[in-house]
DNA sequence: GTCTATAGTAGGATAGAC
DNA sequence: GTCTATCCTACTATAGAC
């Protein structure tokens, strides 16, 4: 078809960005090579340099990219009325989300990504866009609100994370499980938080 | 000295452990290569393959040291009488030894690692020793005690690699600030469970 | 903007000498 | 058990043709 034949001359760089994507979900962030990317786009190895200087350039685009798609997923959860139930929906999705794609707050907002990226600080924005207005809306104190957003983090992203190791698996073996766990903790942290439940 | 130059002779398996250990430390998982280890023992880069027949085979020995010093380390805690004190306690030891060496429950527990590696598989457990019954003091039950255990090293987890990442770094810069955090949420945990606060 | 070709680097792993 | 030498593979990045 045209379509497929044409693919990457409509946005290459886009399509990196995709098959970049796919890879660090499949093997993890470090397995991520442009020679890989550029064959899994159907291009030569020579063809991302046109738009990424460095692999490390191609890194943080992924990274940005991860960090639309995760922030797309949270603004789902706006439908609950009750904050904590919203909040505790964040640590299901984060954890589906970081189990899908093999990568987290851990990638989004690595230190050494972000230099000199705007387009990362933004994208890792407006995650948190989404998250501290539920945790401010139960604590209603800034100081506490951040301190249960990274606490509630923190479990999430370790559930995840420990989940992918084969850590989790034998007492929970599916997904569904680990993100109910993180989303427990979630609940724990909020309601003390919030004095009330 | 004699001492050094026999360095090798006496126990290069050991000596290329420590090695890999400190690579780990230094730069991930990821860039642990066998040649890298042997050079910093002073060795040839086939020196290594005597020992070791495949890259893999280092890292689960490594993985296995790993647990070893972790199971060291929360081993001390033991002073304290409260079990939510020695809870909380591990969760700062489990911090502190993740961000020193760049690797915990995800490499110790990795399944990958594990196939069959009997070693791995001991050390792997004897950490489960220490914790668990320390969790089983606080809830009693054994099903709630590796909930709370789970959550807990979730949470220590999620820390730890945060901190790593960066993530954690503007709000709490000191690693001790992280280690609070990780523990504050076993806490949480723990008064839950054990229904006393 | 994409290609082919190529230089340079680094690592995994094996063979055979010592 | 350790060495040197070697093969193979894979990746980053650049130069120059198209």
């Amino acid at each position: 078809m045209a379509t497929r034949a044409k693919y990457h001359h409509g946005d290459l760089r886009a399509a990196l960005v995709d098959a970049a994507l796919a890879l660090v979900a499949e093997q993890g962030v470090d397995a991520l090579s442009v020679a890989e990317a550029a064959r899994r786009t159907g291009v030569s190895a020579a063809a991302p340099y046109r738009h990424f200087p460095t692999r490390l350039d191609l890194l943080k685009a992924t990274a940005a990219r991860a960090a639309e798609l995760l922030a797309a997923e949270l603004a789902k959860v706006n439908e609950l009325s009750d904050p904590r139930d919203r909040l505790a929906e964040t640590a299901r999705v984060y954890v589906r989300f970081v189990v899908r794609h093999h990568a987290g707050f851990d990638l989004i907002f690595d230190e050494r990504l972000r230099v000199g990226d705007q387009a990362l600080a933004e994208a890792g924005r407006a995650v948190m866009d989404i998250l501290l207005p539920i945790a401010l809306e139960i604590t209603g104190d800034a100081r506490a609100a951040l301190d249960l957003l990274e606490k509630h983090t923190a479990a999430a992203h370790g559930y995840a994370v420990l989940h992918l190791s084969g850590f989790m698996r034998r007492r929970a073996p599916a997904v569904e499980d680990i993100a109910e766990g993180a989303a427990e903790v979630s609940r724990a942290l909020a309601t003390r938080d919030g004095r009330s439940g």
